[in-house]
DNA sequence: CTCCAGGGATGAT
DNA sequence: ATCATCCATGGA
């Protein structure tokens, strides 16, 4: 089985692949498996250096693109992290995030695998969207590894478009399995072409977005984030509401949605992405369930 | 058991 | 434009 290294510096893999951006990787020994677009990997981090193993599809056919270049991609190993950092906003909630969240990367996913399980994450909880992830994998995804570790590629829209809304819900998708339904449909039939929408702005962008069913300004800023490298790009889910409004306003202040985004595009600016990622992940993972403040 | 989750679509003000 | 309500499901 042939491995490979690749040089990864102020990278920390773990936490990236913890922060709720991707929900498929599992832990598997020192290292995880999952799948980056068609091919299958274990990825194990040792201080600066990634060590890479390939899980060979049952049935290997063309040839295939260099892996190292695309694990550096995918894992956005060439954004400049301490210049991101530094451009961040010099404020005590921003900075304590920023400390905690030291090598956690924006990855670049794709597209269609982004979209998809964001699709199914509307009043999810992250456990739950892995579990979804999870299902629509292992039944309608392609299996690679024959023993030990499998791995099971995410469903293509064509996969998923051909299906029923009942295949679907039996995979627990509740009320979102219509709209995952509907939007593999259009972008199946390339009515819905995600890559050319790679050369658009980020207000069209979010705009074609929006206007697949399911996405709503959320998901459409998760996608842009995670699968357009749009660095500004700052979804604002329930954790990030809460935080804005208990560290950037007075607790009991009303504040619509659009001015919400006002203030964040603003305030944390070019890599704001980075910011909310931070500011999710170091919430999320510091705030006991129990105790966080309510509001509203 | 209850509460709530990386929201969106729809219809009423 | 903003708000209320509904939508399914399962983790904690």
């Amino acid at each position: 089985m042939k491995s490979f290294e690749v040089a990864a510096h102020d990278f920390d893999l773990a936490l990236t692949l913890d922060s709720g951006q991707t929900f498929h990787w599992e832990k598997e020994g020192p290292g995880f498996v999952g799948a980056i677009g068609e091919r299958a990997v274990n990825v194990e981090q040792r201080g600066n250096v990634l060590h890479v193993r390939e899980v060979e599809p049952s049935s290997s056919g063309s040839q295939r693109a260099a892996l190292p270049g695309i694990i550096a991609r995918y894992f956005a190993l060439d954004h400049p992290l301490a210049e991101i950092c530094a451009s961040l906003p010099d404020d005590p909630t921003m900075q304590a995030a920023v400390g905690y969240c030291r090598g956690l990367r924006i990855m670049r996913q794709p597209r269609w695998e982004c979209l998809a399980t964001f699709i199914t994450s509307s009043m999810k909880q992250v456990a739950h969207i892995r579990q979804i992830s999870f299902v629509l994998r292992k039944r309608f995804g392609t299996r690679h590894g024959i023993r030990g570790a499998q791995v099971d590629i995410f469903p293509s829209a064509g996969k998923l478009g051909g299906l029923t809304e009942k295949d679907l819900r039996d995979c627990g998708l509740g009320y979102r399995a219509k709209n995952l339904l509907a939007t593999a449909e259009r972008v199946a039939s390339g009515e819905a072409d995600l890559e050319s929408w790679r050369a658009l702005p980020d207000d069209d962008l979010r705009a074609k977005l929006c206007a697949l069913p399911g996405v709503g300004p959320k998901v459409a800023n998760c996608v842009m984030l995670f699968a357009y490298e749009r660095l500004r790009a700052f979804p604002i889910d329930v954790w990030i509401e809460r935080v804005l409004l208990q560290k950037y306003f007075s607790p009991r202040r009303r504040l619509t949605a659009r001015q919400l985004q006002e203030f964040t595009a603003k305030h944390f600016g070019e890599n704001g992405g980075y910011a909310q990622q931070y500011l999710f992940h170091h919430a999320r993972k510091t705030t006991p369930r129990r105790l966080s403040p309510r509001v509203r």
